[in-house]
DNA sequence: TGTACATCAGTGAACGCGCGTTCACTGATGTAC
DNA sequence: TGTACATCAGTGAACGCGCGTTCACTGATGTAC
């Protein structure tokens, strides 16, 4: 039963997909290439003619999942002024953490990216600057090397905070770890708004 | 070959003491029971003798994880100002780093803890509740909400700067990520020094 | 204090299970004439 | 355009392996007399 060349990069995009997904939401050690390969519909045998083995995988799930938090924060800096702010007031909060902490590899994946192959954590380090990058361009001709640290530090503060209201078993000690991460953000670097309005109030 | 009282206890000790490390160096799920009772020179089958099962010992090594950190944190606050922010300068430190950010669970375990059982998430609870107690601790009688939710945003970031520096495979990168956390908790924040000087270059 | 017996820490083989990966097979697709 | 053959996406059984856990066994320790 050969399929079209069509059809197999549709499969290969869809299994590409649910593993990014998947590795999100379980954990890379913890998703088997059976149980990728069955959300995806299809049995366990057919995966080696996508891929070569599960570390391929994961290097190129790594890959979407990155692009996929680029492409958010770049929706939202789009849609102006209020949506970022809202984007990434939503990412440290419980409510929508659903929504979009958990499309974060970082937060999702972070102990074991730091152990995966080097195609994986390239991937990795590749989608950091491109996420860096995309909030600085936010302010265009503002990309000065100041700001793209500013950021950096700011999405350390964010990554670790969810990763850490996440382990917590207290939704208080989880709110309170959020909430602080969100209004030290906005506020204490108030003085750096006029140059860098990530997460600012204005 | 039955073993006195005592003896069984310091086995129970050592097999904790070694999980602990093992699951931080590893992660959890790459860390079986039969190389931690390698390690500690016994045969994987006595294991249960000590423990009911792997995830008890998870939550017990994680409560050990815990103690240690904190107890590093103590015994660095003893030390002098000095002695207090070299901790956590290093801490932020990639020539440091196995040993004192390698002791911090949050970091080398976080997306792990995230998805762990109750037990485990409860004890990681408790002991981010000891930690920053400690610090606060630092100045007697300022134990203030506002102090301690200063301290829980600064562990955040460290948290979070730590664990990005991990992941990523550009190590110009880590040391941007880390020397960003650093500088920034000891200046940015420097009109918070007078009551709160965690990382403080005073 | 000395003897007899019960306990149980630690051993190492064995259990069932799920993992990543391989493979013979199938049948629709792509290619050559 | 139609026919004959090669290709190969997807199937599902099977592979070896390591996992967490169990178990019969051992012999030193603890206990009862």
């Amino acid at each position: 039963m050969k399929t079209s060349k069509v059809q197999k990069a549709a499969t290969r995009k869809r299994i590409l997909d649910i593993a990014s997904q998947e590795f999100r939401k379980n954990g890379i050690h913890a998703t088997s290439v059976a149980e990728i390969m069955a959300v995806a519909g299809l049995t366990h045998g057919g995966f080696y003619r996508h891929f070569t083995s599960k570390e391929q995988l994961v290097a190129e799930a790594c890959k979407v999942s990155m692009e996929s938090l680029v492409d958010k924060a770049e929706v939202a800096i789009e849609g102006g002024e209020e949506s970022f702010i809202k984007h990434f007031s939503d990412f440290l909060s419980l409510e929508y953490h659903d929504d979009i902490a958990a499309s974060c590899a970082f937060v999702m994946m972070g102990s074991e990216l730091a152990r995966a192959d080097s195609e994986t954590r390239r991937a990795a380090s590749i989608g950091l600057k491109k996420w860096v990058d995309i909030i600085a361009q936010r302010e265009p001709g503002n990309e000065s090397k100041a700001n793209k640290a500013d950021i950096l530090f700011k999405l350390s503060t964010m990554v670790g905070a969810v990763t850490m209201a996440r382990i917590v078993d207290d939704q208080a000690l989880s709110s309170q770890i959020l909430n602080e991460a969100r209004d030290r953000l906005r506020n204490i670097l108030a003085d750096d708004s006029a140059k860098n309005p990530l997460l600012d109030n204005t």
